[in-house]
DNA sequence: TCGGGAACTTGTCAATGTCTAGATACCGGC
DNA sequence: GCCGGTATCTAGACATTGACAAGTTCCCGA
């Protein structure tokens, strides 16, 4: 404090990613700018470069972070035993709070989706889900209605397409939805 | 060809819209540039400004025609008589046929989506959505269910995050998809 | 025919992503 | 305790971009 900033940030990363989901989270992740980033961080221009080679590998970076996230989530309330409608409110959930994460893991255009720490996240997240349907009529075709539904509805709501009640908890229409795709089965609706 | 390009282009706006939608086909909307479109259609730097105001309005202009078409799709299978997963396939068909139209139409971030001219075609397109589903189970609940379920395929789909099996036709998986929503109602199909 | 306006060009500016080289601070081994 | 290597960050430069301003060419209607 005495003499401005310290050389060494301290933990540089994890305040750039931070950054990052307060722009994408405020303006969408076309407004995201390295040297933006950098400049509200208090570093040099070129000081997020070097812990994300690239624009690309930043939102590489919190794409992998997303997925952890949303598997994070996921496994929580399956330990909790909750069904397929938990999960599907768990994942509507987790969009809607982590809109920036959930924006850039499904754009693989501005991140590097080969990249293994992505795919590896990627793939515990979808086991999760696809674990959570299994059994439920036909396998596959029911885990992918499964999953088109909430994220359908997550995406729609996070764009804002869907008209809605000021005041509404996408939690709850979210879970509503998602209770609708199989609200016939098991006991009463 | 004898002295080179005329001064008049003839049709820039159609054409540089047309390169936009080759571009983001191929390497996703974050990869347009007004420039990169201005030499891809044989035009100066600035030529395309002139029919659109911004980046902004370029992607608007797209969002624009993007919704009428999706709107003439979903009339056209109205008209013939279609159910709900008619409209829903013809809906993932408009997603996966004009990926570069509907990938802007939902990312409210790159265009002006409250421009008259978007705002008019999103809401005919959704009437018609709405229309497709009313009069089954809750209305409000199942037209979200519905236009989630086939929203959320055709944004996975697209975005490459369904493993598939290579010859799969994504209008198929869809109506499947689709039909799996209302799968035990009414009669035939 | 002639003048106004639409369509397009050329020049310019601030800002961005990326690269390079250099400055500073931390850390493990002696 | 200090010393050298390395991770972290700064500073400068360059090509490229979106946007703006002013000029040029062409069309079209009164």
């Amino acid at each position: 404090m005495t003499s401005g900033r310290p050389y060494h940030h301290g933990d540089l990363r994890r305040a750039v990613l931070a950054a990052a989901v307060d722009v994408i989270t405020e303006r969408g992740a076309s407004a995201v700018g390295l040297r933006d980033l950098a400049r509200r961080v208090g570093v040099s221009h070129a000081g997020p470069v070097h812990h994300f080679r690239d624009k690309a590998g930043l939102l590489t970076a919190l794409a992998a972070e997303g997925f952890e996230l949303l598997a994070d989530a996921l496994s929580a309330t399956r330990d909790g035993g909750g069904d397929f409608v938990d999960l599907g409110a768990a994942y509507v959930r987790f969009a809607v709070e982590h809109r920036a994460h959930f924006e850039v893991m499904f754009r693989p255009d501005l991140h590097h989706p080969d990249d293994p720490a992505v795919a590896a996240a990627r793939e515990r997240a979808g086991a999760l889900l696809q674990g959570g349907v299994a059994g439920e009529g036909e396998p596959g075709l029911a885990a992918v209605a499964a999953w088109s539904v909430v994220h359908g509805f997550a995406t729609l709501w996070n764009t804002g397409a869907l008209t809605r009640d000021p005041g509404d908890d996408p939690e709850v229409v979210g879970r509503a939805v998602a209770g609708f795709l199989f609200r016939d089965q098991g006991r009463g609706r």
